[in-house]
DNA sequence: GGTCGGCGGTGACAAATGTCATCGGGATCG
DNA sequence: CGATCCCGATGACATTTGTCACCGCCGACC
């Protein structure tokens, strides 16, 4: 198909998968690594520097998650293709992902074999999404949480309390209880921690 | 040092890493892959047909967790030397693996070459523990909650009101709530969703 | 034997939270 | 223009939670 082998971006917060993975994908004839990142900003310079036919990236990494990264290289280096693999699969992260113009999303229990695919894929221009990934995605649908819901749940997440939150949110107290309660309404969920919980597992914040 | 190459299980749950590593330590003369594990019940039915020399075990995996099989394994093939490297680093879980006879602890992000060198020491009878890892369990220090504080937070985890904590640990709800106050008093937390998260950081529940 | 700490419980009180009705201001859409 | 929805707020009320004091029982330790 290409004469010119594929130029890769990886990265991965974790040195031992990334190293591994570079040894992996560099036994492909038609895939060269040019640049490797430890954080999502370096995963930015490097690929500024280096102008990759592909970044594979994973999804946390300190700084700057892939997302993010993914969304910045779009303005950054339009040329260059995104994927994301990813560990825990939350269906909202897939939205997101997609959303930023990503246009591989897969889970890391995926072979290396179909990985060095997928990467020839995305490259001719293609997109390929983890059919279990996209089922879930599919099935838990949007957020019912209106933007606001959302701001004042993520508050929430690591415990604070209703006057914490408000003044973290500059709100007053009352409107970030009609807010808790109102997520959690629409959530099912008894409370705003058990709110919280379900809406991570979702990805919704 | 040795003339017969180590005998190495490896596990993890995630196909793309597990298959990178085994080709990476391939690299190794004195190392050789004997069997792979996807899960921890089946990293233990390996252990026993293989017998293995080495277990790497991550930390994560479904079924059983990576400390569990090391427990049993010490029981099922106590010739088996175990390593766990997990990519979240809490101290509690150091302190685990190690009163479960694991020789060796590492995060992922060390690089190839160390994890090579640490099976060899680990072979050796030797442990290794990363650095950063031991300062932060040695800091973080002991659980300060009785067992029951812990088993009351930990159904607390998921967001359970008093009720059904109260009902799931046949307890009184008066109790329950003295309980999660005491536990959130040690932890210096202001309510008992903080005072999880807490101990969720530090490995104690 | 006495002391101490963990366990399990009760009762009471204050504080935080959940829930509901209601209001006004904007924006958007038909 | 009216309908609808999100935003921000207030007030009132019931419920839940946090906190404290205090009880008895048991086991460990000095």
């Amino acid at each position: 198909m290409t004469t010119e082998p594929v130029r890769l971006l990886l990265a991965d917060d974790e040195h031992l998968i990334r190293g591994a993975l570079a040894a992996l994908l560099a036994l492909e004839d038609d895939l060269t690594v040019v640049a490797q990142a430890a954080s999502g900003p370096e995963a930015l310079a490097m690929a500024q520097a280096h102008q990759p036919d592909v970044a594979v990236l994973d999804l946390q990494m300190p700084g700057l998650d892939g997302i993010e990264v993914a969304g910045r290289l779009r303005r950054l280096a339009p040329d260059c293709r995104t994927m994301i693999v990813t560990g825990h699969g939350r269906p909202g992260y897939l939205k997101r992902a997609l959303e930023v113009g990503v246009r591989g999303f897969l889970p890391k229990t995926v072979s290396a074999a179909d990985l060095a695919g997928i990467i020839r894929t995305v490259r001719g221009g293609g997109r390929y999404v983890d059919p279990e990934l996209a089922a879930e995605a599919i099935s838990a649908g949007d957020s019912p949480l209106t933007p606001r819901e959302t701001d004042v749940l993520e508050l929430a997440a690591d415990g604070a309390s209703v006057a914490e939150i408000a003044a973290r949110a500059a709100l007053s107290p009352g409107t970030v209880r009609n807010y808790l309660s109102s997520a959690a309404g629409k959530l099912g969920a008894e409370n705003r921690h058990a709110a919280v919980r379900l809406a991570r597992e979702h990805g919704w914040i």
